[in-house]
DNA sequence: GCGTCCAGGTCTACC
DNA sequence: GGTAGACCTGGACGC
C-alpha cells in the first residue's frame, strides 16, 4: 500500500465533441486505468504509473455542457516538480485524447448504415491509452481462450497478488503489476496463484522483455499502425488478435465473440464457425472502414444493446 | 457426482 | 506458406 498525500491539480480543456463521462467509462464497463478503479456520481479514481512514479487521479468534468473542462486532482507520494506536473499534464493530455478531432470519423460515420445508429448513444465519446504496454498486454492474454467472467478473475488475481495499492483521497485503488515483478517470478507460481493456465509463461517471458526495455505505447504511436503491430507481434504470447488490442494506432481486434457480432451486422447472420471467419470478417471491417476501423469497432461494441433494438437483430452482449 | 466438451488465441512442428 | 494439435481452467451439459 502506497499512501499518495501530495496533491496537485490539472484542468484540460478537450477538443469538442468530447463527452468526459462516456471517455473514462465506457458503456461496455472497459476501465480507463484499472480494473479496481471507482467512478461514483460522474467522478472518477484511478491510478497509474507515471514517470517510474505511482500517481492516484481523481478526475470529473466541469463548466457549461458543452465546454466542459477536464478536472484532474494528481496524488504523489512526494511533492512533485515542475518538470514532473507537465509530464503529467502531457501523459494525461495524450491518453484522454483530449487533441484528437473526431470531425472525420463522424463524417465517415454518418453516410455508414451501421455506424449512424451509435452515434447518438455515444457522441462525444473517444478512445483512450491504456496505463502502459505492460498492462494492457496483461489484458489481452487473459483475454485469450476464456470467457469474459475468468478473463477478469485472472487479471484481478495478477493485480491482487502482485499489484501496487495506491492510498489517496479515501480512497484505495489497484494498479497492475509491474513487469519487472513479474519477470523475477517463475511461471509455476504465476499460474498457480492466479489460476492463469498456459498463460503463465507467455507473461513471465513477456515481462522480461518489456523490463529488459521495448518501446513504450507512446513510442510505438509514433511508429504508425502497420509498424507497430509488427513490433507488438515479436512479444512472447502476443498474435494478430493480442496486437490489435494493444496497438495504439488502432487495429480491428475480431475473435470468435466479436465475429458473431460483426458477422450478424455484415452478413445478416452468425458464422456457423467463428473461428474459421475470423479472417474473412476482419478483413470486410478494414475495407469498410479502413483508417478508423478502430473506432468503428469501438463504437459497436460499445452500443451493442442499443445497436441490437435499432437494427432489429439479437447482438450477443460481452 | 463424474466425465466430456469447449471457450473472446498463440505457438510449434510438420508438411 | 499453410495447418493440425497442444495448451490451463472452469462452467455447462449429459448421464
Amino acid at each position: 500500500m502506497t499512501k499518495l498525500n501530495s496533491r496537485f491539480r490539472i484542468v484540460l480543456n478537450p477538443k469538442r465533441p468530447y463527452d468526459f463521462g462516456l471517455t473514462v467509462h465506457k458503456p461496455a464497463g472497459w476501465s480507463l486505468f484499472s480494473s479496481f478503479e471507482v467512478y461514483e456520481n460522474g467522478k472518477l479514481w484511478t491510478a497509474l504509473h507515471i514517470g517510474n512514479r505511482l500517481v492516484g487521479l481523481k478526475l470529473h468534468a466541469s463548466g457549461r455542457r458543452n465546454a466542459r473542462d477536464i478536472v484532474i486532482d494528481a496524488f504523489t507520494e512526494k511533492k512533485p516538480g515542475k518538470v514532473f506536473v507537465n509530464l503529467v499534464r502531457g501523459t494525461l493530455r495524450a491518453k484522454l485524447s483530449a487533441d484528437e478531432d473526431l470531425k472525420d470519423f463522424y463524417s465517415l460515420a454518418k453516410r455508414d448504415k451501421i455506424l449512424t445508429n451509435t452515434l447518438k448513444d455515444l457522441y462525444g465519446m473517444h478512445s483512450t491509452e491504456d496505463a502502459d504496454l505492460f498492462s494492457i498486454a496483461l489484458l489481452a492474454i487473459t483475454l485469450q481462450m476464456a470467457p469474459l467472467k475468468r478473463s477478469e478473475e485472472m487479471l484481478d488475481s495478477l493485480i491482487r497478488n502482485y499489484g501496487e495499492v495506491a492510498e489517496f483521497d479515501d480512497r484505495k485503488v489497484g494498479v497492475p503489476p509491474l513487469p519487472q515483478t513479474l519477470a523475477n517470478i517463475s511461471a509455476k507460481e504465476l499460474k498457480s496463484r492466479c489460476k492463469l493456465g498456459y498463460r503463465a509463461r507467455y507473461i513471465v517471458k513477456l515481462a522480461a522483455v518489456i523490463s529488459r526495455g521495448f518501446p513504450s505505447l507512446e513510442e510505438l504511436r509514433c511508429l504508425g499502425q502497420d509498424e507497430a503491430k509488427n513490433k507488438i507481434m515479436t512479444l512472447p504470447g502476443i498474435g494478430d488478435y493480442s496486437a490489435d488490442i494493444i496497438n495504439p494506432g488502432g487495429g480491428f481486434p475480431i475473435d470468435v465473440w466479436s465475429a458473431d457480432v460483426f458477422g450478424k451486422l455484415f452478413y445478416g447472420k452468425e458464422p456457423k464457425n467463428g473461428r474459421k471467419e475470423i479472417k474473412r470478417i476482419k478483413k470486410e471491417g478494414v475495407k469498410r472502414w479502413g483508417l478508423w476501423s478502430w473506432y468503428a469497432f469501438f463504437y459497436v461494441v460499445n452500443d451493442l444493446e442499443n445497436l441490437s433494438k435499432r437494427l432489429g437483430i439479437t447482438l450477443r452482449l460481452q
